[in-house]
DNA sequence: TCAATATTAGTGCATATACACATATTATGA
DNA sequence: TCATAATATGTGTATATGCACTAATATTGA
């Protein structure tokens, strides 16, 4: 196959449909909201995300938790550790000396008491560009992917 | 506002809504089904996205290719680093000293060749398992966002 | 009991992401 | 012409991501 007819298909199948493409452009771009939203406050979006399903799910396992944020072990792992040198979780053996929990600290509620109306306005504003529908059915789509 | 209120709050709007969270979830996802495909082949799917787009739209300055890829600056220039040691692109200054142009490689379009049968059988692989309305969906909202 | 197995966490390495800031080059207008 | 503005790339720092591999602890079954 010549170098004419790659491109050709490469222009036919795969640019502007490739998933892997469209979904990471799409993930920076809205991460990049979520994360100017929140960088008063020096959080992330991911770490706004952490926090809020730590504090939803206290005491859980770290490996428990990755499974509930869909995110690799060892990836969470070291997510964690901005949080815990902040301050805003703790990460602690307890009954088993294996099995390690992470539990949001009071300094970890009042940062997500602080930056819930700012999570409102971003989600919100977000919202108001895509229009409900879309935003219907990006929901649903992400849903089914997860 | 008491920690019970904001947990509540938590649980009844940010839980399973935030929009930062679900893309980035469905990112990594996607993003580890192309990996793992394409890890034969020594490239990742963000790799196989730049090449794809570098090789239909030969000797673009590195801002507009980053343009192009929704896509910070500065990230794309260090994304492309590994590309450029694997002798896949070039990277180059042309008549302006300052602006440089991104070229494939006729080894990077042999890679393309290569990979592109795989990347066919990802993208049908997660077609089939979304189903064709989820997968039309889900284009349709990731294309509004960006 | 205790060896084999399973479970849980951690490290090394490489890529991915972007803001703040710096540097180099080109273009513009007084 | 030449100072100023505009444009283009590059670096420092910090977070994000996951695979391969390792280490420690708990469980199980012969």
């Amino acid at each position: 196959m010549n170098d004419q007819d790659i491109i050709e298909q490469l222009r036919q199948d795969v640019a502007g449909q490739c998933a892997c493409q469209k979904i990471r452009k799409a993930s920076r771009t809205i991460t990049r909201r979520y994360d100017d939203a929140l960088k008063p406050f020096g959080l992330t979006g991911n770490q706004f995300t952490m926090l809020t399903i730590i504090s939803l799910a206290d005491k859980v396992t770290l490996s428990r938790l990755a499974e509930i944020i869909g995110m690799e072990r060892t990836t969470l792992i070291r997510n964690l550790k901005p949080l815990e040198r902040a301050g805003l979780v703790t990460i602690a053996t307890e009954e088993s000396r294996r099995a390690k929990h992470a539990t949001i600290s009071s300094q970890g509620l009042n940062t997500l008491a602080e930056t819930l109306p700012v999570w409102r306005k971003t989600q919100a504003s977000l919202k108001a560009d895509l229009g409900d529908k879309t935003w219907q059915v990006v929901h649903q789509g992400l849903d089914a992917i997860s």
